[in-house]
DNA sequence: TTGAAAGCGCTAACAG
DNA sequence: CTGTTAGCGCTTTCAA
């Protein structure tokens, strides 16, 4: 593309103001109306092919790019939806934010990422900028140990999805794992193993997956006929040390000690692991331990490697974007949906193949 | 708000097809002319204290929201920034993307956010739509082990900066944690304390931090009249497995172990500490330990907890804001600006106070 | 102090 | 098959 300045005015005076050139800036180029640019461009209208290639070439000559502001604006549809994190588990939300974000780029759509950091304040600004934006839906997301205060009411108009959160309001949509049977996999996974006692320790109370994932332990407890133990479920915190001090408390000076753990984070199961170990108690041969969250560099880094139940966090964000999609098409969902979790078998267990 | 619903007939309007209202709906309802409304929700030009209330007032009780996309058009300012990640490292991509959305918050800028998975056509893609969206200006992030191709002649026209990726091209800008100063906090720490047989255990050759690392390394030495001793420095992987393995070399029958270990991340450090433990090596007693990234679940959960260098993640996303804002407002800045590491001691190194 | 009108860049009818 | 035109929602001159 070797022109002279002044052979090609349009284009040049484009470059000189340093804008992007337009779509009349093609249409002159390519000397045909704005109108026929347009169809060229977008692939519809009854064109000849001789007129569409011209304006294909000028625009790609150009470097024209059209502009989407201007596109959502004509359509009402700005293809682009917010997600709304609270930071206190960034962990987790990652891998759902990135697969949903994959997700929806398939379908071109494009994310915003706001960080509310659990402060209304900030979340309610960042709804508001979301909103000014137009996007055609929201996610929110972050487990928190209370229900949410629903937003629903705030947003009104486009669909919202609550993913590893649940919302209070009935008519929303969460997606959550699901912890109890999270719960029972691990458990059944030891009792299968010949375990049969067989302990949990978990975070703080507060937390309803904590709550969740008892349930889960007891029932498959009780399916097998097998008793809980009492003192054998244990609230800590989702540290190392509280995995360490759970430890001290079950095996120092004991009579009848777990013969396994089911450990409510991996860092808990990390932390007793340690701590058996120190006592010289053999795992996975005299205590059998599972932890949960299939976190790989706690999982892995392990001696001996944990067995885990993993919450497929990115199929949770994939399943979001899915559902974000229909219910932007139209689609009307409500409910909380719990998407299964996984057992993923190391030899902390000793139940490798 | 108990109005009839033909009273208000263009608010029950906009109800009826669920749309937002928009100025025009205010400017009808408050009976003042379209620019008139505009003025009085921009806050500028001379309008009487009555009007402007009496517009505000209705474009509350409508719940008008200004139209972002509509204003763009207009200022052909976007007000939103893109932001590019490839996601192999999303620990630490996750701080310094949280800061730097929180630091663009404050402009109310807002943020999209673009996974490229390290796949060229991904990326591509990606910055095609980020261009067709306006935005202001582009921030690529996470750590490769080579330098990334730069994409400035892509997006010519807006301001791109690298955090934590450093750029081919010269005349770009990029902001990474100075690994080599960071290396030599860590050595001058162990020194200071006495050490004087110091390894350092870190990652794979290819990575640009491992070698600025060993030449901080080789730079403390130097400094305090201390020979590098052969063997010292082992090249591995990013694991604990890889710390355990330089322990089993570094000490299993050698006649002069190291009294010191500064590792190149702190699952390396960690390995290495479980190795020393189980050979009933004391840390920091006999040997200390200073890890790197000072990543907090394997700090604090290691046992002694660990010393280690911080790479100040969200001061780097705050700083990248920072000066994306000040390139956006027209501002030029070129070159490679490394930042502060910090050294955080704790019980690993013996140095704690 | 207020209103009218010309766009921002693009699309979609509707004419020609 | 191609051109003209009326907006999408908003801001900003320029008149009144």
């Amino acid at each position: 593309m070797a022109a002279s300045d002044d052979s090609i005015p349009v284009e040049s005076a484009a470059r000189q103001r340093e804008a992007t050139p337009t779509i009349r800036d093609v249409a002159r180029l390519a000397e045909v109306s704005i109108g026929t640019a347009s169809k060229a461009l977008n692939d519809n209208g009854r064109l000849s092919a001789e007129t569409r290639q011209k304006v294909l070439r000028v625009a790609r000559e150009l470097g024209y790019r059209p502009n989407h502001l201007a596109q959502s604006l004509h359509r009402s549809k700005s293809m682009t939806v917010g997600i709304l994190t609270n930071d206190s588990f960034g962990r987790f939300s990652f891998p759902i934010v990135e697969a949903l974000e994959d997700r929806l780029a398939d379908q071109r759509i494009a994310v915003f990422m706001c960080n509310a950091t659990d402060d209304p304040e900030r979340e309610r600004r960042h709804l508001d900028q979301l909103l000014g934006k137009r996007i055609d839906g929201l996610v929110v997301t972050a487990r928190r140990s209370d229900k949410r205060g629903s937003i629903e009411a705030y947003v009104r108009g486009i669909p919202v999805i609550y993913v590893f959160a649940q919302a209070e309001d009935a008519d929303s949509l969460s997606l959550v794992p699901d912890d109890e049977g999270g719960a029972r996999l691990a458990v059944e996974h030891l009792i299968k193993l010949g375990r049969k006692r067989i302990a949990h320790l978990t975070g703080p109370a507060h937390f309803e997956a904590v709550a969740l994932r008892h349930r889960g332990y007891s029932a498959a407890l009780g399916a097998a006929g097998l008793a809980e133990i009492p003192g054998f479920f244990r609230n800590g915190r989702w540290s190392e040390a509280s995995g360490r001090e759970a430890v001290a408390e079950l095996f120092d000076g004991a009579a009848a000690p777990p013969d396994a753990l089911f450990c409510g984070n991996d860092m808990i199961a990390r932390g007793a692991l340690d701590a058996l170990r120190d006592r010289g108690i053999k795992v996975p041969e005299q205590v059998a331990i599972v932890g949960f969250d299939n976190w790989d560099v706690m999982v892995t880094g392990a001696q001996p490697p944990l067995t885990s139940i993993d919450m497929n966090l990115k199929a949770l964000g994939r399943e979001a974007g899915e559902r974000l999609i229909a219910m932007i098409g139209g689609e009307r969902m409500t409910g909380v949906r719990r998407l299964p979790c996984t057992l993923v078998v190391r030899q902390s267990s000793g139940g490798a193949a």
